[in-house]
DNA sequence: GATTGTAATAGGAACCGTTCTCGTTCTAGG
DNA sequence: CCTAGAACGAGAACGGTTCCTATTACAATC
């Protein structure tokens, strides 16, 4: 299930949050949109820059609304900041390349490789602690562009 | 450079520090020993808990102190709360099973040909950003032991 | 097309992990 | 020993995030 950005984003992003008894107002909406068009994980703080009708304290809420439906996931980095991004199985899966130096975050595409590798690692693995691992996650650390200028 | 638990780690610490103007001082000493009895990333919340001789504001002073002579790491999990372990090349590289529904991190050591696969991939990036990879950060996500029970 | 109950909104207060301040204590070097 | 600079520790301050609450929008029903 892989949609490019478009109506059938919205269509999934209604049905996830009907599946949890919310609504995809119009608010939530601007937020996802945002979110789209940024192409990379964001901060909040970078949302409510962006658009004037994302006041702090909804935008805050309504991630949480929409991380809890699956619409949304939540980004770490090296910095404290929390970004956000569009779920994966709305975008395709990816991963990050994460700026020691700024903290900016922004996506990547490994070899097929590499992911297959991965995939069969997680499936595999079941510790003695009795540890059940469902998906990966991989991060590549180092400079970005602008940072190593 | 791989060092067991014992007298050799000190002695790093105390070079490293020296390398940066600092002191391995008898409190920052503490605070190795307890990270490397955790044996896990653990919260600062948790090391001041650990241990009577250790302070909050100095528990995050020499923490940074420590994380920037290379002696300690910050880890970052899928909660808000800053977790820490003693650097990787002094007990070997490893990555982190993170639950994620209670925030839990414990170690865990992949396959080599995972290993192998990962180093390769950082090895080759260069992405059209002008991204410089230098490290990989691979974490399994999914659910600890007491949260499956 | 009003009514009405429910959900969403938005401003600001509160929260809490983290960082900073500053007076005190320690320590290495002279 | 003495002293200057480093480290310490208690508490204040900070800032990103969450919570509170009055207000507004919505959707279903009369």
């Amino acid at each position: 299930m892989l949609f490019a950005v478009g109506e059938d984003l919205h269509a999934v992003a209604t049905a996830r949050l009907r599946r949890v008894d919310q609504r995809y107002t119009s608010g939530r909406r601007v937020l996802v949109e945002a979110l789209v068009e940024a192409g990379r994980p964001v901060t909040t703080a970078e949302l409510v820059a962006s658009r004037r009708e994302l006041p702090q304290s909804t935008t805050y809420r309504n991630l949480a609304v929409l991380e809890q439906a699956g619409v949304v996931r939540r980004v770490l980095g090296t910095d404290e900041l929390a970004r956000f991004e569009v779920a994966e199985d709305l975008t395709g899966h990816h991963h990050h390349l994460v700026c020691v130096s700024c903290g900016a975050v922004e996506d990547f595409e490994p070899p097929r490789r590499v992911e297959q590798t991965l995939a069969d690692a997680v499936g595999r693995l079941r510790t003695r602690t009795g540890f059940r691992a469902e998906a990966h996650r991989l991060d590549l650390l180092g400079t970005c562009g602008s940072c190593a200028e």
